[in-house]
DNA sequence: CGGACAAGCTGA
DNA sequence: CAGCTTGTCCGG
């Protein structure tokens, strides 16, 4: 007996389904023998033989056509009801099904699921306000950046089959770890993909948000602002909505946490859960600011009194210099003030007697905004250079550390970095941002968020306020509301403010992009046309900006379009646009 | 007119 | 993607 099958091969260029014959012969002598959506077979497509997913059973095929034969059920797949997903996030994100499909499936061959124990649970010690959370079925909940994630997780898992998603491996495995010792059956994805198919509470990075686990009862999502979450190239799907459209679907209770919850999360449209103010505020490290337009100028020093100060009051202590965007800057030399668009607010960079801007074009004779005076001074910061002056400064050893530094000397006590160091430090007293406002005057769109969640990152190095955490940050705009949020240990405050500029400069969430490129964007984008809704900017022949106010629409109009041959990337949303 | 190679098309 | 068909250019 043979019945038909609908197969999806595993070729994200073709990314059409096709009907096969599937056997009773070749189902029997198989490894495998579960046949259902989702099931991974082998197939012939055009003379070669390919991995695909079954996506139907007992399909009614075009008539006329000559079916070929599945040659294999080869492994467990995905349950049915992520193959639907996919389809859901292919529209969402304009992304092959393949793609989507290859994350949800195991890269080993799978040939049964572990028996669905019931998990049986000691009463543990959780969160309250995580209970709470839970308890409203959807929240949004804002942590100080020092609680922990283990009573929260206990408190997801308590719910019965849970997802929890974290940034990154390591803190998976850091968790995964604690929660087996509190006695919970866990896996960790996608490692231990047949653990959790069979019903283990999942622990994983971003692509655990396609875990097999059917149906659904809880989900977490740890540190939601983190931008480890959206995938960088096309399509740029986000596991908080991969996660949360999952827990929708299943009618799951779902919580996401962060220090720094993203706007995104904020306008979802569930409650925003906070702690007391008092209690949120002892979580933050006393973080000070020094404004540097204060200081005396002193010829090429990024070294602020007050720092070198600190420097030799605390005993571990990091200087954190970002070099990436390579900005350079320039300040006032007669009032400090630091010279920026007059329209964007940007910094800006002195080339000979004029401020430019080499992105946007700005390009203005050097007179200060403030004071007319038109002497002004160059800031250029590197980690080489400032580790050198600091050993002079500080008469103790500094210890360089980048991306690209393997082991940390033992004797160092003193360290200057790129953010790298807060991966690999485990803790500090003091951290010293030298020059925060390159973070926070970055060219993209979320610069504000970023570096407040870098303050976040920071605040996990010193601890809270009352063990003696301190952060110090150089600063010529301490007004700026990132900053006036870090000194207030109030990130609710920044929410409020960059939500209202994302208003007014119609960026995400307020509006949607997509940013179409690739050899054939041209031809795409003049299939688009000009349809209602959506607004192209921004033309050149390789990279279109499209906006919208809906994206439903957006996807829609462009999921539509027939796409031309040739390399063709579609971007919602993406993290830099 | 036919051979060499590029571009386009399509998959059960 | 990759194999197969069709299109195009050029030497003889």
């Amino acid at each position: 007996m043979s019945r038909v099958v609908r197969v999806l091969p595993d070729e994200p260029a073709v990314d059409r389904e096709f009907d096969y014959l599937l056997s009773d012969d070749v189902v029997d002598s198989s490894k495998c023998s579960e046949v259902k959506v989702g099931t991974v077979v082998r197939v012939d497509l055009r003379g070669r033989r390919v991995r695909g997913w079954i996506t139907a059973l007992d399909v009614k095929p075009q008539e006329g056509l000559t079916l070929s034969e599945v040659k294999k059920v080869s492994s467990y797949g995905p349950p049915s009801s992520l193959v639907e997903l996919a389809n859901w996030a292919s529209g969402h994100w304009l992304g092959s099904r393949v793609h989507f499909l290859r994350t949800a499936t195991h890269d080993r061959v799978v040939s049964s699921i572990p028996q669905n124990n019931k998990q049986k649970y000691a009463k543990q010690a959780t969160n309250d306000l995580a209970e709470e959370a839970f308890r409203r079925g959807g929240a949004v909940v804002r942590t100080p950046p020092t609680s922990d994630d283990v009573s929260i997780a206990v408190a997801a898992a308590s719910q019965g089959r849970a997802l929890i998603l974290v940034p990154t491996l390591a803190r998976a495995q850091r968790l995964a770890v604690a929660m087996k010792r509190a006695g919970i059956k866990v896996a960790l994805y996608p490692r231990d993909w047949r653990a959790s198919a069979g019903g283990a509470v999942t622990i994983g990075t971003r692509s655990a948000a396609w875990a097999p686990i059917s149906p659904i009862e809880a989900v977490l999502v740890l540190d939601e602002h983190d931008e480890a979450y959206q995938q960088e190239s096309a399509p740029t799907w986000h596991a908080r909505d991969i996660a949360l459209e999952r827990a929708r679907r299943d009618g799951a209770r779902w919580v996401i946490t962060s220090p720094t919850p993203s706007l995104e999360a904020l306008t979802c449209g569930a409650p925003l859960l906070t702690s007391d103010r008092a209690t949120e505020r002892a979580g933050w490290p006393i973080i000070e600011l020094v404004d540097l337009r204060n200081e005396a100028p002193k010829a090429g020093s990024w070294c602020s009194d007050q720092l070198s100060r600190s420097i030799r009051n605390h005993h571990r202590v990091v200087c954190v210099l970002n070099r990436k965007g390579r900005a350079r800057f320039a300040y006032c030399d007669q009032c400090g003030e630091l010279a920026r668009s007059e329209e964007s607010g940007k910094a800006l960079g002195l080339d000979g007697d004029r401020l430019v801007h080499p992105v946007d074009g700005d390009d203005r004779p050097a007179v200060c905004a403030s004071c007319s005076s038109t002497k002004f001074r160059r800031v250029k910061l590197g980690v080489t250079g400032v580790t050198e002056e600091l050993t002079h400064i500080a008469r103790r050893p500094v210890a360089e550390v980048d991306s690209t530094t393997e082991s940390l000397p033992v004797d160092a006590d003193l360290y200057v970095g790129t953010e790298a160091v807060f991966h690999r430090l485990d803790g500090a007293d003091l951290v010293a941002f030298l020059d925060f406002d390159q973070e926070v005057l970055a060219p993209r769109y979320r610069a504000a968020e970023e570096a407040m969640s870098l303050l976040a990152q920071a605040a996990r190095l010193v601890g809270r306020r009352e063990n003696g955490g301190r952060i110090l940050i150089q600063t010529r705009m301490p007004q700026h509301p990132v900053l006036q949020a870090a000194v207030n240990a109030d990130p609710g405050s920044l929410a409020r403010a960059e939500l209202e500029i994302r208003r007014q400069l119609q960026q995400p969430p307020e509006a949607h992009w997509a940013i179409v490129s690739g050899s054939a964007a041209k031809e795409f984008i003049d299939r688009v046309g000009n349809p209602d809704g959506i607004e192209i900017m921004n033309s050149n022949d390789e990279r279109w900006r499209i906006r919208s106010n809906d994206r439903q629409r957006m996807v829609e109009i462009l999921g539509n379009i027939e796409r031309p041959t040739g390399r063709l990337r579609i971007e919602i949303n993406p993290l830099r646009a």
